[in-house]
DNA sequence: CAAAAGCTGTATCAGAAATTTCAGAACCTG
DNA sequence: CAGGTTCTGAAATTTCTGATACAGCTTTTG
């Protein structure tokens, strides 16, 4: 009986108000690349990007107004003011609605499992911002900022990518700043040149690599300054490092999750960048101009 | 010359959001009876009273049009298009920030810091989960599953990092995977190998780089597919991409945050782990052998 | 590889919207 | 109640926006 009904609870979505901004991802495919990039533009900065004048928003999206004009007619308006007219009434009615936030769960494929991998990695930082003491973050600040120390970058297979990242920018922001490999080979040579006045941070999670772990170790015998960015079971670099950062790691998935060692570098980058800005403005601005100059 | 603070606009409260709605309240008394009447209704359906046409908002309140100009004059604004575009900043900010009262008080102290740098980021990734069209996050997720293309990442001096860091793990889960450096030095020989089956997953936010431009331009007119992972503003490389996913990055900073792009590998790796686990799991368990085997 | 189809931007136009002008109405003020 | 001031709206004016036609280009298809 009634067969319509048996798949039908399965496609209608029970969320009350057919978003257009959920039409809009859902026909995505069907676009061509200009309307996409009219979409892509209309969402990232929904409703308000299309609030605007067509000529604004078709420069803000990088087409041209017939363009701009083609998409919502595509999405079925009869013209640019009668889709900004719905535009406003569905941001009234859901700015007077009393939730209306939580409710986007889409149905596809791919939707629920970034969604929920999402909600995981942002559980991941909350816990991570609030576990980390704050004498400990504003201590690495400091040796950071501190000109007359030499900074040398590391981590593991995966995390090595993190310390590169942190080493591109604070290469930029101060002076002294480098990137050691992990494998010893490429290291030995240079830790006779480790001292007092070097701080090493490393970036080691489970699966804890010997080699860095090693590397850590020879630089802290010779006096280097070990700040230490891990998981919360702590690497055994922990025995030998001055400071300690743990992220949270855990997320649904066979590997772990590095945002939370990413958010507290990039917060270690804005803050010692803030904290050298007389020294770092210039800098920045001089890279920027080889950078133009070069090409 | 040049004295700080002699600019009229200093008188600004120290309370955060001077709100317009409040000054209008405030000021209701000098207000002429035609004007009270445009207040009225714009208090009464704020702001969305003030979104429509002069004429619109004119009939609504019973008055001329002249009248209402004469009052968003006298509130201080250049012209009618002037005061909207004020409503909506102002919505704007309000409905985008419904977390972040605490306004980025720069007490220099560490842990704030680190705090409202986090809570830009939590709401960065929310923001960027929201906009990802399911079918497109879908589809690069099959293209990357697809055993028989070969994967190849590549990113600017920032984003490179991002890529490496995709790459290291892509590496493990299947074959036909590597890391492409940006410059053209590097791969331009290597290009001759690109065609049909290739993907190229491309890592790019703004300051875009050229020669990351031009790699994934060669590539597509050879008929690779691209895949670009970028910021809301849309790297130059979307013309040529055929998968785009934006991630949101401003955060309160001198530097953008690549926490949205490293949300979107992770989960990328994590579905694709899944999809290909019945291979992806002999691999990797031969990958944890080589390295126990090697120390 | 050629033809067809589709997509996109430039140039242009029509029309609507905001703004100004100005004369009359309402309201004080003495 | 007359003179002056302020306020208001109809109509004229100007500005600017959204819409369209068309041609060049890219991609697709046979």
């Amino acid at each position: 009986m009634n067969q319509s009904g048996m798949r039908g609870d399965r496609h209608l979505p029970p969320t009350d108000p057919p978003s257009l901004a959920e039409r809009i991802r859902l026909d995505m495919e069907s676009f061509t690349p200009s309307e996409k990039r009219a979409a892509h533009l209309l969402l990232s900065h929904y409703p308000f990007a299309g609030l605007d004048t067509v000529a604004e928003f078709a420069s803000r999206a990088g087409i041209s107004a017939p363009s701009v004009l083609r998409f919502v007619t595509r999405l079925g308006f009869g013209g640019f003011p009668d889709f900004q007219k719905h535009l406003r009434e569905e941001l009234e009615a859901q700015l007077l609605s009393p939730l209306a936030k939580a409710s986007p769960s889409d149905k596809g494929q791919g939707a629920p499992a970034l969604a929920s991998f999402a909600e995981a990695v942002i559980g991941n930082l909350k816990a991570t911002v609030e576990n980390i003491a704050p004498a400990e973050f504003e201590a690495v600040v400091a040796l950071l900022s501190d000109q007359r120390r030499h900074i040398h970058f590391t981590g593991g297979r995966f995390t090595g990518a993190l310390a590169r990242y942190a080493e591109s920018h604070f290469r930029i922001v101060r002076s002294h700043v480098d990137f050691i490999e992990g494998q010893p080979a490429l290291w030995r040579d240079r830790m006779i040149e480790i001292g007092r006045k070097d701080v090493i941070v490393a970036f080691d999670i489970r699966r804890y690599q010997e080699d860095v772990t090693a590397l850590c170790e020879t630089a802290a015998k010779q006096g280097a300054t070990v700040v230490l960015l891990t998981d919360p079971w702590l690497s055994p670099i922990a025995r030998v490092a001055r400071h300690v950062l743990p992220a949270h790691i855990v997320a649904p998935s066979n590997w772990d999750s590095s945002a939370g060692l990413l958010l507290l570098t990039e917060a270690l980058v804005a803050t010692v960048t803030k904290r050298l800005w007389e020294t770092a403005k210039p800098r920045m601005e001089t890279v920027e101009r080889l950078r133009n100059e070069r090409s």
